[in-house]
DNA sequence: ACAAACTTTCAACAAATTGTTAATAATCAC
DNA sequence: GTGATTATTAACAATTTGTTGAAAGTTTGT
């Protein structure tokens, strides 16, 4: 099935130079290597592909309805090899990015919004869950994710960015409650987890200054899988919400939302930019990572998320 | 430019089977070969084609398009052998066929009739011409030729039957003329060549009987290049006629024509069917000239043209 | 949880294919 | 004819391809 695969190649050049000689020069063989091959070929399939005299080629019928074959074979065969070198080298075809809703609304669009105007051969496709899924099973090139630790020996992570938690409240919840100076002020409030995180109600914080540690639990009544119901839920006043800076940031700007504790810190996030470990990645996938990446080192550095070098 | 069709195969077989071991079972090599293959590929377009884990595999982008193009590769290259069997197997495609327009009329049309009718996939030219044209240059499959010795050593010759020549006149010619019963008695008449022999004003007789060898010249005033002119001629009385006797049968029979000198015989010709020299012929051109056999073998013997077995 | 069955990879080696060299024969141009 | 170019062939060399056996990782089934 794949024997004469060779030999057909060259028959097809020796047919299109009408000559073995010519042939064994565009090959960069000898004379020779061309003969045995044609010779090999013609035996093994049993038929005269050509007539020759020393000066003067010329098809039998079958020789040139193989010919027609052996081209095609060819030409597919260049075709395939010239698509690779495109999808390789070209920012062409498809791209599938993987993030959260949140973090696909808030930052990856904005962070890829020129980038993708100025590609219009790249046809983007963003996958919006919550769920982990996998890589390579949704065929995904980059999947943009918050960690606390990288474990998947067959993903690698180009870091984006520092996440920080923090808590967050509605002023008038805070005006109404007793009052939070130190962690363990917290025992006496109500959490609003996003329950996405695990173990969404333990805290360890750590002092800005001093650096003293506090291990906190709290209890939780309302919870939910959607930061934007914890956000709101905040904003009613339920609660002390445990929630990422970049998701609120806006929130505590306008004054919707205050930090509570704020010299108090959770242990940071990294955001990654995941890839399925390969050899060799399309220039697409470099370029789209080099955007995020670019993106996120520009950011105002805050009290909570900033580009990582 | 050759170099990878073999790897593209396997690629494409490893796709299609959706595993590394099916397509070494599935090409009768082992696993570690088709792996080194895959690898050999990847490092050479330095691509990554697919993604593997032990049981799984998955196409990456430029996986998937390569592979429809290995397809395409694979397909074109098992389209042109089949072609190749069929052409070599099966009575179809093209035959052309060489002969003269006389021997084209009278016998190898009649000839290979019924089996031209009894393969309609063949389509088959009859190139009817006095020249002597080049086999291969017009792509002829077989010739029907007469000759004396066979001296091209790039030609096959099958004999298919011996083809004597006889002296003809009309009845009334001979009737107004001095008699012949000896050759020498030709001096005194009017050869009508057909000038496509070569020296035809020039006879070597031997009797039938005695074996006794007589050469003669004749005189020519009237010739042409055409069987039926001459024969034409013939028949109005204005010579004798030196001519082929199956291109004469007919005349004879009706009498419309009478031998000359019936006892004393010219050189015989043999009828062959020419066939350029190769290995393999396709089973077409063997049928045919099995046909053509069979037909020259069939005739009734009479006096001058018999099949030769 | 554990073993058994499979799958992929790798390095070292073996086999097969492919290519080269050099001599031979045939054809064409001069 | 002579010289240049071309195709074929056999013997040999080089390269490619394939195998073996071990290792690592997965899935299946108990």
């Amino acid at each position: 099935m794949l024997d004469q695969l060779r030999a057909m190649g060259v028959f097809a050049c020796v047919v299109e130079k009408s000559s073995f000689s010519g042939a064994a020069r565009e090959l960069g063989i000898t004379t020779s290597a061309v003969s045995q091959q044609i010779r090999s070929l013609e035996q093994e399939m049993d038929v005269t592909l050509l007539h020759r005299s020393t000066r003067k080629l010329s098809l039998t019928e079958a020789g040139q309805a193989f010919f027609l074959s052996c081209q095609e074979m060819l030409a597919a065969a260049e075709r395939g090899k010239i698509r690779i070198n495109e999808l390789r080298d070209d920012l062409v075809g498809d791209l599938r990015i993987s993030t959260t809703p949140e973090l696909g609304a808030l930052h990856v669009i904005p962070a890829l919004s020129h980038w993708m105007s100025a590609h219009k051969g790249l046809a983007i496709h963003f996958e919006a869950d919550h769920r982990y899924i996998d890589l390579i099973e949704e065929r995904i090139d980059i999947a943009v994710r918050m960690s606390l630790k990288m474990d998947d020996h067959n993903l690698t992570a180009v870091p984006l960015a520092r996440v920080d938690q923090v808590l967050v409240a509605s002023p008038s919840y805070l005006n109404q409650s007793l009052p939070i100076t130190r962690p363990e002020d917290l025992r006496h409030h109500e959490l609003l987890p996003v329950t996405l995180m695990q173990n969404y109600q333990h805290f360890a914080f750590r002092h800005g200054l001093s650096g003293e540690v506090v291990n906190v639990d709290m209890k939780t009544r309302l919870g939910t899988n959607n930061v934007f119901v914890a956000k709101s839920l905040c904003q009613q006043g339920h609660g002390i919400a445990r929630i990422l800076y970049m998701d609120i940031q806006k929130e505590l700007i306008n004054g919707s939302l205050v930090e509570v504790l704020p010299d108090w810190h959770m242990p940071s996030y990294t955001l990654h930019a995941l890839t399925s470990k390969r050899e060799q990645y399309p220039m697409k996938v470099h370029r789209c990572i080099d955007a995020l990446k670019q993106y996120f080192a520009q950011l105002p550095g805050g009290r909570s998320l900033q580009g990582v070098a």
